[in-house]
DNA sequence: ACCTGAACACCGTTCAAGT
DNA sequence: ACCTGAACACCGTTCAAGT
C-alpha cells in the first residue's frame, strides 16, 4: 500500500486518511513547512478546509502521520551489521537520508518526535539487535544528533536546492550530500567509538 | 493590570530592545511558546503590536535574542576541566540546566539554532580548549543531543502537568522527573568515551 | 461516511501618520 | 526616536447541516 498512485485522487471522489497524508507530503515538498497550511492542503485536495477534520483530529496529528511516512524505511535489513555500534551507524545514515528526502523533513520529524507523537525508528530497530539500557542510550544519542544536525543543515540550503523536482530523489540523496559530510560521519564514528569503549568497561560508570 | 517584574519599564516611558526581550522571556515562562504572540507581548508591554517592529525586525529575530539570553551562562568558568572530553560533559550539563530554566526553552533554542540565528555556546566554549575539527564534531554532537533530548523531555513534562492538573499535585513534578536522568548522563558519558577512544587512534578513521 | 458553508477567535506584518 | 491606528492577508478549528 506504500506504492500509491502518484496521480490526483479523482476530483469528485471521497478521500481516505492515506490520501490526505499523501497530499500533505506532496504539498510539503512543493511549498515547505511554513506554507503547509490546512487551507492550502484542502485546496490541493479540492475540498473545504473543514473536511480535513473528518480524517484527522488536528494539524499536529497529521504532521505526525507525515513523519511516520518519512521514517518508515529507517530499519535494519537482512545483511546489515548486527553489532550495536555498526548497526547504530547504519541507522544514523539511513535516518539522515530519509530526512533529506523531503523538504523540511528534519523539522517536521523533530517536533513530532518531541511531542511523542511518533517513535524513533532507530530506537525500534536497535531494540531488535540488543534490548538493553545501553542500546536505548545509543538510540537516543544517534536520533537526536542526526535530527538536530539535519534540521540545521536543511535550513541552510532551503532556498536553492529545493527549486523544482522533489519527491522522486530519495535514492540519490545519500550520494549528493556525502561530499560535505566529513563532520557528520565523524560524529557517528565518535558515538560508535564510545560504544566500544563503554562495552570494554561494562558496569563501571563512565561519568565521574 | 499585570504584576510587573523586578524592573518596571514605567508605563508611559519608551522601551529599549532589551526591555522587549525581557518581556518576551517573562511571557514565555508564563504562557509558553504556543501562546507567545506578538500581540500578547505587546499587551504585556502596554504598547500596540506594531510598536514591537521598531525594536525588532521579526518574531524570529526576537526569539533568537531570547535564545541568546537563555544560552548566555553556558560557558567554561575558572576551575572547569580543560580536557576536551570532560569540558564537553560539563558544558552539556550546563546547557541542559539552562534549557530547563525556561518554559519551552529547548524548542525556542532548537529553532534559533537551526535557522542559524544564534550560535551554539558549546561550540564557542570548546574552541577555547581545543581549536580543531575534532572539537567541532564533539560540540555538534553534544549540542544536538542535549537540545533534542531536552526538547522531548520538556514536552513530556508539560503533558504530565496537564494530566495531573486535575488532581492539583504541582510540587511533585520536578522531583518526579529528576529521577529519570540516568539516560542523559549516560549519553554524555558515551560521547566522552568516544572522545577518549578516538584520541587514542588519531588519524585513523573510526568509521568502517 | 464524507463533506459544505459559515463562522469564531485568532495570527505576523506593514505603513502612513502622530509626538 | 518611538509609537498609534488601521488595515492586509492570512491562520487552525468547530459545528450545524447537507448528501
Amino acid at each position: 500500500m506504500t506504492a500509491r498512485d502518484p496521480n490526483p485522487p479523482s476530483r469528485g471522489l471521497r478521500r481516505t486518511k492515506d490520501d490526505v497524508v499523501d497530499a500533505a507530503l506532496s504539498v510539503l515538498d512543493r511549498v515547505g513547512l511554513p506554507d503547509l497550511s490546512m487551507r492550502r492542503l484542502a485546496e490541493d485536495l479540492g475540498v473545504q478546509p473543514s473536511a480535513l477534520y473528518w480524517h484527522v483530529a488536528s494539524k499536529q496529528e497529521l504532521l505526525a502521520a507525515v513523519s511516520a511516512r518519512i521514517l518508515a524505511p529507517v530499519a535494519l535489513r537482512p545483511g546489515d551489521p548486527t553489532d550495536l555500534g555498526r548497526a547504530a551507524v547504519t541507522l544514523g545514515h539511513r535516518l539522515h537520508d530519509r530526512l533529506l528526502a523531503h523538504r523540511d523533513g528534519a523539522e517536521v520529524v523533530s517536533s513530532s518526535l518531541a511531542l511523542g507523537l511518533v517513535d524513533s525508528p532507530v530506537h525500534d530497530a536497535l531494540r531488535t539487535v540488543e534490548d538493553s539500557p545501553a542500546a536505548r542510550v545509543v538510540a537516543d544519542a544517534v536520533t537526536h544528533y542526526v535530527v538536530g544536525v539535519t534540521f540545521h543543515e536543511q535550513q541552510r540550503r532551503s532556498a536553492d536546492v529545493w527549486g523544482t523536482a522533489a519527491s522522486e530523489v530519495s535514492l540519490t540523496a545519500s550520494s549528493v550530500d556525502s561530499t560535505d559530510d566529513g563532520g557528520f560521519a565523524a560524529a557517528l564514528a565518535l558515538i560508535a567509538a564510545g560504544i566500544a569503549a563503554w562495552q570494554e568497561s561494562v558496569g563501571r560508570p563512565l561519568d565521574a
